[in-house]
DNA sequence: AATGAATGAGGTTTCATTCAT
DNA sequence: GATGAATGAAACCTCATTCAT
């Protein structure tokens, strides 16, 4: 019962009407604004790290790991471009409070990417040296930015066309090392 | 008079308590309060669009102009960690409109980037084959992921210090190619 | 419920008070203030505009038409001060917009009078020469500066013991013709 | 200094500039915005009810002394469109106080009508009977609509024209006595 | 005498939240 | 459980008025 999937980041009464309830019904489920948005960066957000955390134990190789990971983030976000733009757009509308609690959920995410780092650096899958936060948050900031610019262009091309072309991007840098 | 330094993300009674005025003051200054975030990022995108546009043109070597291009963004955000926070999270709490508007001011800085991507492709600094935009959107979101993560830590560190190991990491990537 | 009466002509808050609600409640009711004049004004008017019209199909003979439709000016405005007030007063201090919806309001009512007139002059029942325009004039303004005394004089009396005395006076004028 | 002749009905920040000062200005000529306007009306209504009176006095026949009344009516509001603007409209969008005081300085205008129309029947001029109140505010009622009618129009026809109509109209009214 | 930058009270409107039904 | 009419705090903005220069 009430799907949280109506969250366009606007009034309660929109999203009330969305989910098909009214207006007084949503308290019934939620505490109040911040717990629908919440609730909906929990789901989100949740099935992104655990799915992170389960490949990450299902594939021991860094690189597949690393590949089945951008995959994943751009599958989960691909297939929803409702919950995409949430975590897109409206998160970053929210409060210090929201986007605190936020940084918490994705904290498993980010330890995950640093694991995978670290042991393909041990490995030799990954170069040495770098700084592992660095290469993390480069990571991080390059799956951002192409979900973003996928968003803000309406969503309409194919997301998980782009795991492979980032990956690669992400591996072999822009240098040419010969 | 009225420096537009205390924009602090909300109420333009907030903005004109910090601001040390009356909130009518406001309005001598600003159209609305739409118009003050506009001022406030008119002046910080501007700054680094324009540096970025002069950086091009004073080095030609595509290498040293991205080096280039990072330090004038870390520079200039590094400097201002309050403006930071505007651009890295109040214009993302701001309305279409504005979003549309910040997206345009930025245009020209994509297309820089752009160009110096195409042009070491051509002279053979950054290899091939790569997707121009994905590129960008990699250089783009990791010193975005960058700023912001210095900015939500508390831009206690240097920002500056991390223009090489970003350069280099983007250069290189992650992947072991030997 | 919310029964458009309690317009006193000023602020919202007030409006919302002497309807015994909330300000935000108004605005469950009419899109904006000047929704809520309007409203008022088309009700006033349109009463008097469609009761002119029946009348001048019911009374086919100039004379008694006229009459009636003083009759019922002073009667629906006399069983009604406060929506009088509106119309008399607070209709003026609203801006051109309003005031010139109002004269669209009030163009059928005036085509009445003319129409009364012209086929007066027709039937011989009103004296020749004379412009309608300015006798229509001279019949609505003394109607309205009629009502406007009794306004501000704090509708003490009753309006439609007027109704012959003026109609007398518009009819005859203040000459003496013999 | 500070001829008041550019009250447009607006913020006092206009009425300056129409001036030709600064907005402080204003405050060394007049107590408050309202006695911006108590002045302009004394000035116009002034000349009106001055005039009237000097007139009745000048012309010992009533039927002439009404035909000058109503021609200096015409003649003083006919030559400046722009204080009659603000009579006919911009003192009605006035407070209550206001108002008041307005009506206070009409009353002369009024009782000098009474006077002679009161003569009037005395001598025959006009016919008996009527009741005075009744045919003042017809006369008044007429010259107001007349003025308010060429007034919304644009000003653009030449009111004096209307003297002799309007009289006429008021004299004979519409009936047809014969 | 004159200025005009600054003020801040007060107006309209929105919308998250409550509660009687 | 569910409703949705009603609430009222709080936001933005205007403009008559003041006062240091």
């Amino acid at each position: 019962m009430m799907a949280v999937s109506g969250y366009h980041g606007a009034q309660v009464a929109r999203i009330a009407r969305e989910a098909g309830v009214a207006d007084g019904t949503v308290y019934l489920y939620f505490k109040n604004k911040e717990d629908i948005l919440i609730s909906v960066l929990r789901e989100t957000i949740g099935q992104i790290v655990t799915l992170s955390t389960w490949l990450e134990g299902e594939h021991p190789e860094p690189l597949t790991a690393l590949r089945k990971l951008i995959e994943a983030h751009f599958r989960t976000l691909g297939q929803n471009p409702e919950l995409a733009l949430v975590l897109q757009v409206h998160v970053r509308q929210a409060d210090r409070a929201i986007r605190e609690q936020v940084a918490n959920m994705m904290k498993p995410y980010h330890r995950t990417l640093d694991r995978i780092l670290e042991l393909g650096q041990e490995t030799g899958a990954f170069r040495r040296p770098f700084d592992v936060r660095v290469a993390r948050r480069m990571i991080f900031g390059t799956i951002d930015e192409t979900v973003s610019a996928w968003i803000f262009t309406g969503a309409k091309y194919d997301l998980t066309a782009l795991v492979d072309p980032v990956y690669d991007m992400l591996l072999g840098g822009v240098g040419n090392r010969s």
